[in-house]
DNA sequence: GACCGGATCCGT
DNA sequence: CGGATCCGGTCT
């Protein structure tokens, strides 16, 4: 007898170097939909903003290499965890080649294990998942607990210009998920613990 | 060593 | 709309 298996009962597919190498503005804007795993949780992504090379002048890397933005200098696929206004710690996925500085940040997620939940900016998602300087620099591409993989989701989505910057406001590199319906199930804005520390 | 401003969030 | 609250980057 013959079986056929669904696109969507098919195990996840967990993503690798070649996939985060691609340029960083289509890459934000694949990275909706795609299921972020970290330790005991799950969560699919559905906000990004793409900070691409040193002639963006919002990028970190704009000013050249730092110790800082080192790790966007390396190979796509590590984790980029920066610290903010003294509170809060923002999480990117380094993207295209070595050489090329470049960036996914993670600015919203739909979190789905262990609890159902939306958490709606960079600071949120890094708040609630307890990610902190610890996780920088991590290849998401072998670390055993902090990966993503493709479920086959495209979501359809929004673009605008990115939030909280100065500077680089002509790129509409900020990306959205359009559809409601793609949060069914899930309380926004959750109550978590205020502080960093 | 000092100063300045920040890819944020929350309460007013 | 302002305050919180560190730190990285820059200048001295």
């Amino acid at each position: 007898m013959t079986l056929t298996l669904e696109k969507s009962m098919l195990p996840p597919v967990r993503l690798g170097r070649a996939y985060f190498e691609q340029n960083t503005i289509a890459l934000a804007q694949d990275l909706l939909g795609k299921k972020l795993v970290f330790g005991a949780f799950e969560g699919c992504i559905t906000e990004t903003e793409a900070y691409r090379g040193e002639d963006d002048p919002a990028c970190h890397a704009a000013r050249g290499k730092t110790p800082r933005t080192q790790v966007m200098y390396g190979p796509a696929g590590f984790s980029y965890v920066y610290f903010i206004y003294g509170r809060y710690f923002c999480f990117n996925i380094v993207s295209e080649s070595e050489g090329m500085p470049a960036a996914v940040l993670i600015r919203g997620l739909r979190v789905q294990r262990p609890v159902m939940l939306h958490l709606d900016g960079p600071g949120k998602v890094c708040r609630h998942l307890s990610m902190d300087r610890s996780h920088n620099a991590i290849d998401l591409t072998l670390a055993s607990d902090f990966y993503v993989t493709d479920l086959g989701l495209r979501p359809a989505f929004d673009a605008t210009p990115r939030i909280g910057i100065r500077v680089g406001r002509e790129h509409p590199w900020r990306f959205v998920v359009k559809d409601p319906h793609f949060f069914v199930g899930c309380r926004e804005n959750p109550r978590v613990k205020k502080s960093v520390k």
